[in-house]
DNA sequence: TCAGTTCGCGCG
DNA sequence: AAAGCGCGCGAACTGA
């Protein structure tokens, strides 16, 4: 391998003129730490065909070589990444945006169904895909001094052989059929950078005014609870503060004998299994205590100190494809499982001088499901523009739709939610229960689940023909692919292509959107699943509303070709909708 | 003592 | 035969 220091503008002239016309360039970058607002880059290494791998020290190169650095990525060029997400966020930092990706990591993701590698770290790629054993010294390596012949050696290698897996797994992604979803993948990923760079606005004042209300309400839960047990013990803790030992509602053990002691005959104490008895007193007052304590260990204590010192900002982290079927996930905070209560969306708001824009698709995995499985009624429902839950109601109850009441029209959300997914009829009557607040028999259950699959036959012929096949392996509308584990249920059959293809419709959206907001001061700053939330100055928002609403309902369009689709978008001041 | 697992629960 | 699915996270619990 030829490698060649560049530590000054000057060295990396004579190179211009080829990187520039390359048609692909394998980028790695080496950096101080991995936080891009208080990190700095150290080397940008490029590989490229006919040239030595190009070791640039940007302590020495920049900031004057900026612009060479900016000529080179910005072509149209293929650039090749390992896990793009992360290198992006620091070129971001030098307002550098590479238009056109390749990423090794997310394309090896792709191939897990096709016999790919588990892991898609580099290591497991190279011996997976090249056979080849890299020893990866670099890992614990000390970026900020003087640098030593093996870490530039590393650095280089570890460029090159993102060029040569490139090679390898471009004939395995179009045997496998996965071009389309590749090519959403790698668009996508550079919103997902913007996305963790800019983070999201908590209002730590509002936060902190819902903590402590929060913890008078747990207080005083705790107190009730009290008056339940006998003799409580109390101990000294460490903070000269009274607690109870051998009395923590926290155990499930200790609340399942407090229960029975008082004649509630339950087997665990899930809230499903309390429901029953929800109007004992004491089974109120646990789930009040259980709401609040939530409330607090999940969101209210642990955010704040995620709050960045720098950026002022959370800055959760998302995986790209992280769920089975697809779909992203998010951590550190995990901003997709913020309760709806809008006391607490209420803390996600825009910085003064700005607005958030939240859009969201309407029964997106409904509209999936009636273009995976054709049925008539329900596409020609959604092409007359129907209200597809007055319509499930109107079916299972036989009733015309002027004559449903509300009552049953969300008794039919459950019904259409439940059974499209091969809910059985106990299923249903628990999660119409919890949901929806709807009492539902289990004879109305069974009655309604029977007169469902009787009024949408491409639904049941769907799930039939998945009875009758138990296929090995599945596709989303995009393509993804994946393979069913051993004694799959039913349920994840009809599901994960489902919620799969939702995820290739946010993700279409993401990219196209992503291209659509440079050179404008609006960020991306949450997606949750079917919804994505904008910042904007405030001036722009409406325009920025129509360009999201317009962009993602380009997206669903080219992947749902025969049932059009809804997204509802609202310009706010902050994430509680009204 | 501590890593790994389970329960319970927040979201779509 | 019957079965919604997918996540992350905190606290308790388990096992060596």
């Amino acid at each position: 391998m030829d490698i060649k220091r560049i530590l000054h503008p000057a060295d990396l002239v004579p190179y211009m003129e080829k990187l520039t016309a390359a048609k692909v360039i394998a980028v790695d970058t080496e950096t101080t730490g991995l936080d891009p607002h208080t990190c700095q880059l150290r080397l940008i290494q490029l590989a490229a065909e006919d040239l030595p791998v190009l070791v640039i020290d940007c302590f020495s190169f920049l900031p004057e070589g900026r612009e060479l650095i900016n000529a080179i990525l910005s072509t149209s060029g293929i650039k090749i990444f390992q896990n793009a997400k992360f290198d992006l966020q620091f070129l971001m930092a030098l307002d550098i945006f590479p238009p056109t990706l390749f990423d090794t990591m997310l394309a090896s993701q792709l191939l897990r169904g096709s016999g790919g590698p588990v892991q898609s770290n580099l290591k497991a790629l190279a011996q997976h895909y090249l056979n080849e054993d890299l020893d990866k010294e670099e890992q614990t390596s000390n970026w900020q001094g003087e640098l030593t012949e093996s870490q530039i050696l590393y650095a280089a290698r570890d460029a090159e052989i993102l060029l040569r897996l490139r090679k390898v797994m471009i004939p395995q992604i179009l045997e496998n059929h996965l071009t389309q979803i590749a090519g959403i993948e790698f668009r996508c990923v550079k919103a997902m950078a913007h996305l963790e760079y800019r983070g999201i606005y908590l209002d730590r004042q509002k936060w902190q005014e819902l903590y402590e209300k929060t913890e008078a309400e747990r207080k005083t839960a705790l107190d009730e609870l009290y008056t339940y047990v006998e003799r409580p013990l109390m101990q000294m803790s460490l903070w000269g503060e009274d607690v109870a030992i051998n009395q923590n509602f926290e155990s499930q053990q200790f609340v399942l004998n407090v229960l029975h002691e008082h004649g509630i005959p339950v087997a665990a104490t899930a809230k499903q299994d309390l429901y029953p008895y929800r109007r004992h007193p004491l089974v109120k007052t646990l789930l009040s205590y259980r709401k609040a304590a939530k409330s607090i260990s999940a969101f209210l204590q642990p955010f704040t100190p995620l709050i960045h010192p720098v950026t002022g900002r959370l800055h959760p982290r998302y995986g790209q494809i992280s769920a089975w079927s697809g779909r992203m996930s998010c951590w550190n905070p995990n901003i997709q499982q913020i309760p709806r209560d809008s006391e607490f969306r209420a803390c996600f708001a825009a910085p003064p001088g700005r607005k958030l824009i939240l859009a969201d698709y309407s029964q997106i995995e409904l509209r999936v499901a009636a273009q995976i499985s054709g049925d008539t009624r329900m596409i020609s429902a959604y092409q007359q523009g129907e209200d597809l839950h007055l319509l499930t109601a109107s079916l299972v109850a036989h009733k015309p739709i002027a004559e449903i009441t509300p009552q049953e029209r969300q008794a039919a959300k459950a019904v259409n939610f439940g059974l499209i997914f091969g809910m059985g009829a106990p299923g249903l009557q628990q999660y119409a229960q919890q949901n929806y607040g709807v009492e539902m028999s289990l004879e109305q259950a069974t009655e309604f689940r029977e007169r469902f699959f009787k009024a949408y036959t491409g639904i049941h012929r769907w799930h039939q023909s998945i009875k009758a096949h138990l296929p090995k392996e599945g596709r989303t509308l995009a393509g993804r692919k994946f393979v069913y584990y051993e004694k799959a249920g039913l349920p994840g059959y009809y599901n994960t292509p489902v919620q799969g293809t939702a995820a290739d419709i946010v993700k279409k959206a993401l990219g196209l959107l992503i291209e659509r907001l440079a050179g404008t001061d609006t960020y991306i700053v949450g997606i949750v699943h079917d919804e994505i939330l904008l910042e904007s100055p405030a001036e722009e928002a409406h325009t920025m509303a129509a360009l999201l609403k317009s962009t993602m309902e380009e997206a669903a369009n080219a992947i749902l070709p025969k049932v059009p689709t809804k997204v509802d978008v609202l310009v706010s001041e902050s994430w509680a909708e009204k």
